[in-house]
DNA sequence: CATCACGCTGTTTTT
DNA sequence: CAGCGTGATG
């Protein structure tokens, strides 16, 4: 039975308004998933019937926890709600009309590796024509083409504003986007960006497509609108505009997402499309401490852009958040390691601890102490289960006989067996090509007399594995078994390290069981992965901070944040434009409100310094994190560095040679040389109007300064005075060990 | 022609 | 640390 004492009077009429669009801006731990799920509730309570009701979240988890817990309130047929990502529904709508827009015998669906793949065949054509130039690596270019896509803007717009070093190669990057779109087209594959745009090219140019949907779907909810796309948002304007019954909940501080094309910006300008929505602000905090609450409502205080939100509690007591200078990046590890011990013999749940990153490899060190120690640990981000080679490999062949129009698939496979390499696949690629030969008469290919046995036999076989994938009729269950079967003496061969490698691909067979077909199966591999981003099982858990959405539970009673020193990469540390600023801004806020009781940063002061001493004066994640709390500490230029724009001089030898920024070390080494020659370099980079010895305060953008003197006597001064206008930081320090 | 060893380079985060 | 290009080796 719903009971609506469990909500407070916001949550309540946003629940209750169920006609006509809305707006709320839930704020973090306010209730925001106990408010969907009532309504979710409420909505079939009052008769609407399930299947009308659309529920988008940002993993296919997040929808079922939903509609398992709506259930949970009462009714049953909450089950028959639909619900998943972006991406998955629009496959579903785009396979359900595949021959519509041209894809006559459907499409397969392909990650970012594949793209990558694509790409890096494409600049392998091309690559004669440019030779000498440095070209991206293909990631980059895969980025470049993706951005574009998701912000719908020109590749130059994209490389004006992201990445202005590779100008020069706007001709280049703009000819493999075109060659890219073509190939998709011809091979009948889609990328991730490629299900957004068509399905909103769909709901645009088919007006009976658009208004069929909108008579399905009478009831649409979104979930983390602040981190949708500009094509995500007109995709919802379409789905809603015949009923209007459109519901987006947010919180646009907690907007992270914004370096693959997300756009905060769409919780304002929701109201532009539909004017008179209903707006709803959830305020009251129903998971920290106050103390927590102060902080992270500090850390917004000088945010640009935001609906002002003040997080409150009821609750009281607590014990202050606090800042752990430990000097070095190992120090943080045994720190936060000691703590954790602590905890845990305490009697603390290791399902209420938590450590949160920014990357996915900063949590290389704790997880190395924490092995020691036999703490087990749950790890989100990072490396994924399907990107790893062996899982690639087994889809390749799948993907291989599921859509023969599509190459890399299938070269995937033939490279994996021993004496194909790049040529010898031209040559079997070709020769199947030119005969029209179907996979299963691979085995007859023949470099003529005698020459390549081995590979004759090895062929053979593997055509003797599609034939049977053939007969078995997409049975996605025996299909795995078969093509484990085939793999497996391979895997043990390529790899060192294959018991761990043939255990992971062997639980692909309980999950191929679960799908009536093959082709559903591989779609909901790279769509909707189970435990995309789970890397570890059972202990406490370690989240990098952009998989956050797909951790299990959201909120830890003990959060530690390590932020470490991001000294490694200097030439693009130093300048945080404002905009990245803010971005990590909300990192840190999304990952400091998760806390429920205790909220913990470290820090290691000293890694930080040393890279100032040795390299030249780049800002770390230290002096980063500093900005944010501080804002306003003070301390005496050493040495400065310099924008690129304006004209500016470094001199010889020992002087003040600068990195500049832009094109790291490779043109460092460039300038050098002429430095080296002439005795001065001039190029092109901008002087902030500092110089050694001037007295300012440390920005998180713009100049990066190496204040003198101890940094820890410094932030140790500085939390204080922070401490008296707004929380009271404890600075702890740890005896060295 | 495939493969291996070496040196060089470099933000990161994901559907 | 890993991905890439290069040049030597079998």
């Amino acid at each position: 039975m719903i009971t609506d004492s469990d909500l407070n009077p916001r949550q309540r009429e946003a629940v209750t308004s169920t006609e006509g669009p809305l707006l709320v801006i839930a704020g973090a731990g306010s209730g925001k998933t106990r408010t969907l799920v009532h309504r979710v509730a409420h909505l079939v309570q009052k008769g609407v019937m399930p299947e009308s009701i659309l529920l988008l979240t940002f993993t296919r988890r997040a929808a079922e926890e939903m509609i398992e817990r709506a259930s949970r309130l009462g009714d049953q047929r909450c089950r028959f709600v639909a619900g998943g990502t972006f991406h998955s529904f629009a496959y579903k709508v785009l396979r359900q009309y595949s021959k519509e827009i041209g894809f006559q015998n459907g499409f397969t669906v392909i990650d970012r590796g594949d793209t990558e793949d694509i790409i890096g065949s494409i600049i392998s054509e091309v690559k004669e024509r440019f030779k000498g130039v440095r070209l991206p690596k293909k990631s980059t270019i895969a980025e470049i083409i993706s951005k574009a896509n998701n912000l719908c803007k020109p590749i130059y717009h994209i490389l004006r504003d992201f990445f202005p070093h590779f100008l020069d190669l706007n001709d280049l990057i703009e000819a493999v986007k075109e060659s890219y779109e073509g190939y998709k087209v011809t091979h009948q594959i889609m990328d991730y960006d490629d299900l957004l745009i068509r399905f909103l090219a769909l709901l645009k140019d088919r007006f009976d497509i658009k208004s069929n949907l909108s008579q399905c779907y009478r009831y649409i909810m979104v979930d983390e609108y602040q981190d949708t796309n500009k094509i995500q948002a007109q995709i919802i304007v379409y789905l809603g505009q015949d009923h209007r019954n459109v519901m987006v909940v947010g919180d646009d501080s907690q907007a992270i997402y914004a370096f693959r094309g997300a756009n905060y910006k769409n919780m304002f300008e929701f109201k532009n499309y539909f004017p008179d929505a209903k707006v709803i602000k959830l305020e009251e905090n129903y998971r920290s401490t106050q103390h927590i609450l102060n902080f992270t409502n500090a850390i917004m205080e000088k945010a640009v852009n935001t609906y002002t939100k003040c997080l409150f509690t009821q609750r009281k007591g607590g014990i202050l958040p606090r800042l752990v200078d430990t000097l070095t990046e190992l120090g943080q590890a045994i720190f936060v390691a000691d703590c954790i011990e602590r905890l845990l013999k305490m009697g603390i749940p290791p399902d209420e601890i938590a450590v949160l990153f920014r990357a996915a490899y900063h949590s290389f060190e704790l997880e190395a102490e924490l092995t020691r120690r036999k703490i087990p640990y749950v790890k989100y981000g990072g490396f994924k289960f399907l990107e790893s080679a062996h899982i690639k490999d087994i889809l390749g062949f799948f993907r291989a006989y599921l859509n023969p129009e599509d190459p890399m698939a299938l070269s995937r496979v033939l490279m994996m067996h021993k004496q194909i390499g790049p040529s010898r696949l031209k040559k079997i690629l070709a020769w199947l090509k030119e005969g029209k030969r179907s996979l299963s008469e691979i085995g007859g290919y023949s470099e003529g007399k005698g020459k390549a046995e081995a590979i004759r036999t090895e062929l053979g076989r593997l055509g003797e594995l599609f034939k049977d994938l053939e007969s078995l009729n997409l049975d996605p269950k025996k299909a795995v078994l078969r093509v484990l079967d085939y793999y497996t003496p391979i895997l043990t061969e390529r790899f060192d390290d294959y018991p761990r490698r043939q255990r992971e691909i062997e639980e692909l067979v309980p999950m191929a069981e679960r799908y009536p077909d093959l082709a559903s199966f591989l779609a909901d591999l790279v769509l909707d992965p189970p435990n995309g981003n789970l890397v570890q099982e059972e202990g406490i858990r370690s989240v990098t901070l952009s998989t956050i959405h797909s951790a299990k539970g959201l909120e830890w009673s003990y959060v530690f944040i390590i932020w470490v020193a991001e000294g490694r990469f200097p030439s693009f540390r130093a300048y945080k434009d404002p905009e990245e600023l803010e971005e990590e801004r909300r990192l840190l806020y999304v990952a400091a409100t998760r806390a429920k009781e205790d909220l913990i940063l470290t820090y290691p002061s000293e890694d930080a310094r040393e890279l100032n001493i040795y390299g030249q004066s780049y800002s770390s994640g230290t002096e980063t994190l500093s900005s944010f709390l501080l804002g306003l500490s003070e301390g005496v230029v050493e040495r400065v560095r310099f924008k690129k724009g304006l004209p500016f001089k470094i001199y010889h030898p020992d002087g003040e040679r600068q990195g500049p920024f832009g094109e790291g070390v490779h043109q460092e080494k460039r300038i050098s040389s002429q430095v080296e020659e002439k005795g001065s370099f001039e190029g092109l980079l901008e002087d902030p109007g500092l110089k050694k010895g001037d007295k300012v305060r440390h920005q998180a953008f713009g100049v990066g300064v190496v204040s003198k003197g101890p940094m820890d006597d410094k932030v140790e001064v500085l939390f204080a005075q922070y401490g008296k206008k707004l929380l009271h930081l404890k600075y702890t320090r740890l005896e060295r060990l």
